[in-house]
DNA sequence: AGGAATACCTACCAATGGTAAGTTTTATCC
DNA sequence: GGATAAAACTTACCATTGGTAGGTATTCCT
């Protein structure tokens, strides 16, 4: 069992070194990352099999399995590659983490592969047992946190109503994200991007309570 | 009711009559429908295997395949006559719908088999040749126009911003119902119904804008 | 060059969804 | 109250798929 790495999640406070490879590993695993991804956004999350992006990427289903525990680990490690690369989770603290949500909402509009890897993924990592279970488990955890932050801001900026919940909101706008996300792919000229801003404005309404 | 209905969905303006079947047969099929939310409530829905489902009502996997097109199809079932039996969808002119909605959050939180069920079924009918994919689509869309009726009601009454687009409120409802879920499968500790509610106010706000 | 770890393949297995074809049960019609 | 048609099953059986075991070839470091 050489896994001292594999399947093991390494959350953003991890500092362990990754276990070494060489460097043809390194590049295959990066290529059937991006060959599961492809795949995923040809034929969905559940008619994606080992064997094609085995195929894919020249290899057979063994091959893959070397690089990853099970076809369950390597799509929730398309969507953590996914995530540490364009940096839409952890978001630090300079941007702000409300507008970066929204900026990846956008974005998302172009990749349903990646939406559906995303939101399948999700749904089974509900599993304790489930590879991934961890992982979303910290990611939902620190893009609470983010996002709570980034409300504390706008609170302090008196762009943000200063009697709303922080962490309420950040659960709010993380919903919006996800229920959209779920909606348009069933319906993709749902315009995500726009109705999320739309919703967040009037969640952070700043305006005082009316006259009663 | 549309109880007797079975195999091909039959969307409200479809009038085609049910299949034939026995006594006996009805009660099996409603007995297959129970036990497989049991088996997808106790074991998640990607563990929920035909077999086990067989077993729980006596049966053989052919056996419950007689009623079923598919196991995907007697998932979708599971969904369709939950979602007609509590009348959480098509919600009638009567009722508020946004009220409905929000109770039926409330409800969800307490039956999680079902939710991981629903969610999963709504992201595998993505795929168009899914057997629950008009299903959903159409459901999808009886909710928006009733959530969007609800919201022009209350713009009449005074109750909900008049400057809001219905149909906008409504898909945001329903996202943060369905987001709220995803969040509460991870952490069951969430009070969805109190966020949800929270949003709901928030959006339908009636304040007029500041005076900036 | 030597040697350890990695990269990768060839079988092989078990589980699962699904089908084909037949047998038994149920209700209906003379 | 049997004949009969349809429904309610069952017993094989198949194909796919994820996953494993164990071996061979390759890479890289010293």
């Amino acid at each position: 069992m050489v896994s001292f790495i594999r399947g093991c999640y390494r959350g953003p406070m991890s500092t362990e070194v990754p276990a070494r490879r060489y460097a043809k590993g390194e590049a295959k695993r990066r290529q059937i990352l991006i060959a599961a991804l492809a795949v995923v956004a040809r034929h969905g999350y559940r008619n994606s099999t080992l064997q094609e992006i085995a195929d894919a990427v020249g290899l057979t289903k063994a091959g893959v399995l070397h690089y990853f525990d099970s076809r369950e680990d390597l799509m929730a490690q398309v969507l953590r590659e996914r995530d540490a690369h364009d940096g839409t989770a952890y978001t630090p603290a300079d941007g702000d983490s409300l507008t970066q949500l929204g900026r990846t909402v956008e974005h998302n509009g172009s990749v349903p592969g990646l939406v559906q890897l995303y939101s399948q993924v999700v749904i089974e990592a509900e599993a304790p047992e489930h590879p991934a279970h961890a992982f979303v488990r910290d990611r939902y955890g620190a893009l609470v946190a983010s996002l709570a932050e980034g409300v504390r801001r706008r609170q302090r900026a008196g762009t943000a109503g200063p009697d709303l919940d922080p962490v309420a909101v950040a659960r709010i706008a993380i919903a919006l994200s996800d229920g959209l996300q779920l909606q348009w792919l069933h319906d993709q000229s749902l315009d995500m991007s726009g109705v999320f801003d739309t919703a967040m404005d009037l969640v952070l309404e700043a305006r005082p309570p009316r006259a009663s």
